[in-house]
DNA sequence: TTCGAAAGTTCACGATATTGGAACTATTGA
DNA sequence: TCAATAGTTCCAATATCGTGAACTTTCGAA
């Protein structure tokens, strides 16, 4: 079937891009950083570091699962998480230490106010 | 005539809205340095502070008047210029220390990535 | 092995943001 | 009085955000 083939395309294809180091932007930073639950989400990472699924990191309980990937992927692409498959759930970490490399201080700073 | 009524109200309504320092929030400000035109403007208001005109600070010669005007906007509604009219143009103040105020050392370490 | 639940992702669509052209307003200077 | 300057508002086109619905992958149980 065509259909099988193009399942397991898209498996492939499920492949998260995290942008290098150097391609950080600081727009892209505080644009990620910019709403009040990637805030929150960013803080509860630093807080726990290490490994934390996606719904453990969720600010509130009751938000939809798209919008919680939504963002997640916001911060992946902004740089400030990587994410890897880990059985059925995903291990997102902070990049504490590309995003000090890039702008030393900055992140410790604005989370200083979160909250 | 009517028109000349309404020309009139208008003309009232061209205030400048600036919020109180406690109504400036950590996701509004973020929000509105998130974009690197914006960025640039609140560095060349850091750097030449006191006065200037809203086409003094922008980013770029051939920007459009009303896109420059949207930014001005945010970045007033954010709290982080305080604008006022001063003869035919505006004046641009940076709120500095309002914003020192709310988020001690956060301005300046975002300002430092700049360039 | 097959079924179902868990954890996320992608898709689609309405809501909001960005950009710039056109018209308008207010102030200044000739 | 008239034109230039500096900006604002209004409008439309395009891009991005937030969420429900459907889908995929993985794991555990029967």
């Amino acid at each position: 079937m065509n259909y099988v083939k193009r399942q397991r395309i898209l498996t492939l294809m499920v492949q998260f891009v995290h942008p290098a180091t150097e391609d950080i932007t600081l727009a892209g930073v505080l644009s990620a950083l910019a709403d009040p639950m990637r805030l929150r989400i960013v803080s509860n990472l630093l807080q726990k570091n290490g490994c934390m699924s996606c719904s453990e990191a969720a600010p509130c309980p009751d938000i939809a699962k798209s919008t919680l990937s939504h963002h997640f992927r916001i911060l992946r692409e902004a740089g400030l998480v990587r994410t890897s498959k880990i059985g059925v759930g995903h291990r997102n970490i902070l990049r504490t230490d590309d995003i000090e490399t890039r702008f030393p201080g900055l992140l410790n700073r604005i989370l200083e106010f979160v909250d």
